[in-house]
DNA sequence: CGTTTCATGTAAGTGGTTACATGATTTC
DNA sequence: GAAATCATGTAACCACTTACATGAAACG
């Protein structure tokens, strides 16, 4: 999904800036879609020339101007139209993974940094996740509340997995298997 | 993570031809790492000028010839080298859920069609670890197995959620929102 | 005082995707 | 007969990433 529907769509849930919507894939948006901050402004100008968004500009004493940006129709109908013809794709992209399929040949340190690094990660994004639905959850859309609720429940579901398993991973195999002292016979 | 990396990583895992490689992504690995087709051939050509990897090419009859590929110690060692500085980042990367966040603006139909097809796909991706880890498991380095049945607690997780929360989402919320009528376009 | 927050961009480079090309054999 | 499987690639494009640039104010 490209960086400019992502856009419109931050501006229909309220976003006014480019500022904003940074803030947005930083925090919520971001755990499910990536996006890089300057791609933001680049796609914010691009879809002002299309006429799909139309900008004003805000002077602010004491902090930088902004420009704040709004959908046109043509902007929304973009969007839906992007929204319908989108592949609803699904997939967990995991380097934390692919790191672990491989746990033998990385540092036991490696590892236990990885691992608490990304359950820190999943109770910081629980709680806030729960923050949100508790103040905004009520007047927000559901489907807006559903993704909230989904998310939390998958995250929940991670933390546990990985607490029961983590042991699995850290004992090292009894004998058989230390390191890879030859690697050619895997197959 | 780049496609060479991954491919390293295919070929410590006992694949031995691009094809071998690709099945693999379609397969298990797909599900959470990227790769395009065309992109696994020329990583394997990449991986070969720099000394990552030998091939060997493979006469056969009745079918196309194939050219297995075999990680030599560099690339052992390159790989080594490229897991401990990947930063093991770990996202639900999902159009599914942007779409399902603005479920209203989309017609039930297709949001019925995208729960459907990835419930679809979970049970079988389910089955599919299920039965691996039942056949092949056993065997398997303790890192593989530990993703396995992390993936299969995340997968059920998300069955169940999906399960449990999906009439949220199909009971149009009550009047105030009754989809977009205006959408000309594609809808 | 140093760092974070606010706020918006440019420039260069490339890795990856899409689309295309080939062709025999097995399966339905 | 049509379609999928096996098997490997080339060519071109461009969206995105990384790094860099700027600068005031608030916070600690």
């Amino acid at each position: 999904m490209d960086t400019k529907t992502l856009c419109l769509g931050a501006l229909l849930l309220g976003d006014k800036t480019g500022y904003d919507i940074k803030k947005r894939f930083e925090e919520s948006f971001g755990f499910f879609l990536d996006v890089a901050p300057s791609g933001i402004y680049r796609a914010l100008n691009d879809l002002e020339t299309a006429g799909d968004v139309e900008a004003s500009l805000v002077q602010q004493t004491g902090r930088p101007n902004k420009k704040m940006f709004k959908p046109t129709p043509a902007g929304v109908a973009a969007f839906d139209r992007a929204l319908a013809q989108t592949p609803a794709r699904h997939r967990v992209h995991s380097e934390l993974l692919f790191l672990l399929m491989f746990a033998e040949r990385v540092s036991p340190a490696k590892i236990e940094d990885a691992l608490n690094h990304h359950t820190g990660e999943l109770t910081a994004l629980i709680d806030q996740t729960d923050a949100w639905l508790k103040e905004e959850g009520g007047s927000a859309p559901p489907g807006l509340r559903f993704v909230a609720r989904f998310g939390l429940d998958i995250m929940r579901a991670e933390l546990e997995s990985l607490e029961r398993r983590r042991s699995d991973l850290e004992r090292a195999p009894p004998e058989a298997q230390h390191a890879n002292p030859d690697l050619e016979p895997v197959a």
